[in-house]
RNA sequence: GCUGAAGUGGUGGAAUUGGUAGACACGUUGGACUUAAAAUCCAAUGUCCAUUAGGACGUACGGGUUCAAGUCCCGUCUUCAGUACCA
């Protein structure tokens, strides 16, 4: 008996045990440590890092770290130097927000959050390099992040030899020839001067006009700021004019913040996506998010009368050949010269219109575009050519954001002019011959020529184009323009938990700290809320003031910025804003190719970003299409341009993996409607929840079924004994009125959709809610301990806490095992799909796994021999090589799971032992479950990780078949197959196939016309 | 509106260049083992008709190309994602 069980015991699949034992040993021998040395080829796998969030991880969030996971052991298998390394992007709201709560810094949260992260990760069995590991929220980390911006802000980008370069050598242009002549990227508000103008400058005016050039510049930002909430929001955070959360109103502020000039890399940041492989839908994004759009630029002088100065428009178009179509003009309601022109007549009618677009947020504006509305400013400007007056509007259709806030509108080709024009009953002069646009707007450019146009007459859009703008150019009135949508980005960010800049003011301009001095240190502040003032957080802080004799941050009572020159001693402000969450995630990927012993002095070593250079496969979520992989593309370039690193491109393939969706579970609870007179509360009544085939059966009127389940609820209140209470009949339209389904925890569901009674009634979570709940079930009757079944509805919904369909990969781990999580993950479906998860399903996989087990070990123990393997295991076995190779580099990691399935249950089916088969089997399984293949790896008597075994083989040969199984059709429709031998020719195959008894009785007596044979694969009778 | 992706059994999903549609699982049904349950094993399982052979239909819908279409072409519908008065 003892003998029996303890046999038993360690013969039987101990996952825990076994996934235990195998972290443990890959932990102590460092066994996924990369090095930077090495004389295999490097492969670089890489993981978006998360964000350690209170909540810690559900199911979805494995997700993209198992296929990486996966990638990463097969291309260790296949004899690369692999860096898969993991960190965390640890500053961020909400550590914030809960320290605006509860007083609790987010430092200690972000511990304590970063701590369940690395348990959880690392019970599902990561290959991950864990000695690389890289926090954002470190100061030896943002260091570095401090250290880049500097560089952005020592750096300016020249149009010409289109690179960034150091701001010195600007300088030195300058000061030889003043800036006439630049083409550089900069703000367009620049005056220009000589080289003694510049040399007569202050230093100060230097720097502000420096400033304008620079690759992080100060600029004067419209924000949305909320004064309760003391922050500054994004425009989707803004609903009907109020602050999303918490319904408080916002207004327009303008704030000096910091901005990064992406602008000036947008051709590059376009044409890079050429050099990668990414998914379409991805680098499409991206372009429109680039917008680029080829056109011209106009200027049209405005008609002047006596008392006024001269002025000019500027218009962007794409269509610079429509000119002569130009009928009227149209500025958006806020363009600068609005106020300027509008004429006495006009003046109450245009402001009326000012203020009433002024309410509208610039979302509803955009949400609304069928309502046409302008207003005539009763100015007129200058046709460039024909010099006919043209009407100057404003309206709400043209936005301020875009181009120049002002349009040329020839309605004839645009359909917005057009409507407009109609609305408003200007003229539409036709330029294109031959098409009516009686109707709408012609707005093709293609196959057309223009017309009533002057010297563009007959012309094709090309031609016309190019004419025009080399015509505008000879009357300096305009000139070819590449307009693109992406704005500068704001990098300042009125918070607390991020990265502080190494920026200090004097006299308002602000100035670098050498970077010898970083990092600059996060301050202590007693609490982080902005200030009273308006002030960020860190106008909290007490030191927080930079001593430029000293090179230390010191207390600001030292600081008298309000005093003269002489007295501030040397001490000065220092910058209250933080950088946003994305500064942190735009270069992680090059912290992590240098070993955490040596980065003290770098942030990767030019060794180490020689060898690794950039990212070969990087996986994450399509969430950050526009943000990280926009703004990390371009610090690598701009890294790049001022030699720091010798890539252009830092991702060069990208997966976005899909999310896990839950499967949320609901109750029908009634509503009660009674009636009659009673004392009694009727929010005390019990819960009543329908089954879900019964309360279908309601919802589609079934009479027998309303009726008793109306006597039910009759019999429950009269039950009660609460007095003459009549239960009401089911209302008509059944939408939620007589029952509403309620959310149920998802754990108390099984695979067949039954709810686990008992569970549900004592768990506490829900007090007394459900403990005198009545359950009934699809039969009608009340559903008791053990006594009846009682399904519930199923819908497939985002995973959340509210929808109590979230589930925790622990309780899968302590059930089933990190292999048979991770199986199950891959076999859901493919990895870039959204799917739901039902852990139902997962006894599919773990089935597999032990059976995979039973292969290898019975009661015995290792059944496994040197017996030499017949052909059909080798034929199993090198098929499996085949597809799962193909699968993993295909990314397809769900089918690769039915393979291994299909292998084993051959392999089962012909009594396999041979070790020469078993052994490979494991080197193929292990990337997916990685400890069951160490551990029977070892049992066959390997004394080292499975993870140093080379991958097997292809062998072909063993896949030759000597016959086929040909699918014999007729006119198309398989009605039988046919065992045939390989070797034989069309034509004897076509009499193998015609002689065949079966081919006959289908033909009855008829000939056919036509046979089609394609050997090794069909044969098709036609006739 | 535009751009991109997709639509296959009760469910998740296979089907790599057009060549046996539904692999592999889940679920369901039946059976074996057991006092019983669980676990395990075996069998069936697209729909409909015939229940024995077999037949008809079937990959969102309507057409087309082809000996042959889930796959290619044209049109329509639906879903998801991104984006939006971009001049």
């Amino acid at each position: 008996m003892t003998l029996y069980k303890r046999k038993n015991k360690t013969m039987q699949y101990d996952f825990n045990r076994i996934e235990r034992d195998w972290q443990k040993y890959w932990a102590e021998n460092q066994t996924f440590k990369a090095s930077n040395n090495s004389d295999k080829p490097k492969y670089y796998v890489l993981d978006m890092f998360p964000y350690p969030s209170g909540a810690g991880l559900h199911v979805g969030h494995p997700l993209g770290y198992i296929a990486s996971d996966i990638y990463a052991r097969y291309k260790r298998h296949k004899g690369f130097n692999v860096l898969h390394p993991q960190g965390y992007d640890s500053f961020g709201l909400p550590a914030e927000q809960y320290a605006i709560q509860t007083g609790q810094h987010p430092a200690i949260t972000t511990e304590t959050n970063i701590k369940t992260y690395r348990r959880q990760l690392d019970q599902i069995g990561f290959s991950f390099d864990w000695s690389r590991e890289v926090r954002t929220s470190n100061p030896e980390y943002y260091k570095w992040t401090q250290w880049i911006f500097i560089q952005l802000f020592e750096s300016y980008y020249c149009n010409n030899d289109n690179k960034a370069k150091d701001i010195t050598e600007l300088v030195s242009i300058f000061s030889s020839e003043g800036n006439a002549n630049v083409n550089v990227a900069c703000d367009d508000d620049i005056e220009v001067f000589t080289a003694e103008a510049w040399n007569s400058f202050s230093t100060e005016e230097q720097q502000a006009i420096l400033l304008k050039y620079r690759l992080t510049y100060l600029a004067e930002t419209e924000v949305n700021w909320c004064p309760v909430l003391g922050t500054v929001l994004a425009n989707d955070e803004i609903v009907n004019g109020v602050s999303e959360r918490g319904g408080h109103p916002v207004v327009r502020k303008k704030m000096t913040q910091w901005s990064m000039r992406i602008s000036a890399y947008a051709e590059r940041l376009l044409q890079g996506l050429e050099a990668v492989d990414w998914t379409d839908s991805l680098k499409e994004t991206q372009r429109n998010w680039i917008g680029k759009s080829v056109g011209a630029t106009v200027s049209f002088n405005v008609t002047q009368s006596e008392s006024e100065e001269s002025h000019k428009i500027e218009v962007f178009t794409t269509r610079p050949d429509t000119i002569f179509g130009v009928s009227f003009m149209t500025l958006a309601p806020e363009h600068e010269l609005v106020s300027i022109l509008t004429t006495a007549d006009q003046k109450e009618a245009v402001e009326a219109y000012i203020e009433k677009t002024a309410k509208r947020s610039e979302r509803d504006r955009m949400a609304d575009v069928k309502t046409i509305s302008g207003v005539f400013t009763g100015a007129y400007a200058e046709h460039p050519f024909t010099k006919e007056p043209v009407q100057i509007w404003i309206g709400d259709y043209v936005l301020a954001s875009y181009g120049t806030g002002a349009v040329m509108a020839v309605p004839c080709g645009d359909q917005r002019d057009y409507d407009f024009a109609k609305h408003f009953n200007i003229e539409i002069p036709n330029i294109f011959e031959g098409v009516d646009i009686s109707e709408e707007a012609f707005t093709g450019k293609d196959n057309v020529k223009i017309a009533n146009s002057d010297f563009l007459n007959g012309m094709n859009y090309k031609k016309a184009s190019k004419l025009a703008i080399y015509e505008l150019e000879k009357l300096g009135q305009g000139e070819g323009k590449t307009n693109y949508r992406l704005r500068d980005a704001v990098f300042s960010r009125q918070r607390y938990w991020g990265e502080p800049f190494p920026v200090y003011y004097v006299n308002g301009m602000p100035q670098m700290i050498d970077a010898q001095h970083l990092p600059i240190q996060l301050p202590e502040v007693e609490k982080y809320l902005p200030t009273e003032e308006g002030e960020p957080p860190l106008g909290r802080a007490d030191v927080w003031a930079w001593d430029t004799k000293n090179n230390k941050v010191v207390s600001n009572d030292l600081c008298h910025s309000e005093q003269s020159e002489e007295s501030h001693n040397g001490i000065y402000p220092l910058e209250l804003n933080t950088m946003p969450g994305w500064a942190g995630s735009s270069w992680y990927f090059f912290r992590y190719m240098e070993e955490a012993a040596n980065r003290g002095d770098v942030f990767a070593s030019e060794d180490a970003l020689k060898y690794w250079e950039n990212v070969d496969l990087y996986i994450g979520g399509a969430e950050h299409a526009t943000g990280h992989l926009l703004y990390s593309r371009f610090w690598v370039k701009l890294l790049k341009d001022r030699g720091f690193v010798n890539v252009e491109e830092p991702f060069k393939k990208l997966i976005n993996q899909g999310m896990i969706l839950g499967t949320s579970a609901f109750v029908k609870r009634i509503a009660w409607s009674l009636s009659g007179e009673s004392d009694f509360d009727q929010t005390k009544l019990p819960y009543v929840c329908l089954s879900e085939d019964i309360s279908e059966k309601i919802i589609n009127k079934d009479a027998v079924a309303i009726v008793e389940i109306k006597n039910k609820l009759q019999k429950i209140i009269d039950d009660l004994g609460i007095g003459n209470l009549r239960v009401n009949n089911f209302s008509n339209d059944l939408d939620g009125l007589d029952f509403m389904p309620v959310h149920v925890k998802v754990q108390y569901v099984n695979a067949s959709d039954e709810l686990n009674i008992e569970g549900l009634k004592n768990d506490g979570e829900f007090g007394d809610d459900y403990a005198n709940a009545i359950f009934i079930g699809n039969k009608g009757e009340i559903v008791e301990e053990g006594k009846g079944v009682f399904k519930v509805g199923r819908e497939v919904e985002k995973m959340s806490k509210s929808k109590y369909n979230v589930v925790n990969p622990d309780n899968i781990v302590a059930d089933y095992g990190a292999d048979s999580l991770r199986l199950y993950e891959m076999f859901l479906g493919p990895l870039e799909q959204y799917k739901p998860w039902n852990t139902a399903g997962i006894t599919g996989v773990h089935n597999f796994l032990k059976k995979l087990w039973k292969l290898y070990v019975d009661d015995n123990g290792l059944k496994i021999n040197d017996a030499e393997p017949t052909k059909d295991n080798l034929k199993t076995l090198h098929k499996t090589i085949k597809k799962v190779q193909e699968d993993i580099e295909n990314f397809s990691f769900n089918t690769s799971v039915s393979t291994f399935m299909i292998a084993v249950n051959e392999l089962g089916a012909q009594k396999c032992t041979s070790k020469d088969v078993l052994e490979p089997l494991l080197v193929l399984i292990s990337p997916y479950a990685p400890h069951i293949a160490e551990e029977l790896y070892s049992k066959l008597g390997n004394s080292t990780s499975i993870s140093t075994a080379a991958f097997p083989e292809f062998e072909a040969s063993h896949l030759v078949e000597s016959s086929k199984n040909y699918p014999i059709s007729f006119n198309g429709k398989m009605r039988f197959t046919l065992e045939l031998p390989m070797d034989l020719s069309k034509d004897e195959i076509e009499k193998a196939v015609m002689a065949h008894e079966k081919t006959i009785a289908q033909l009855e007596g008829r000939t056919p016309k036509k046979v089609i044979v394609v050997p090794g694969k069909i044969v098709n009778i036609v006739g």
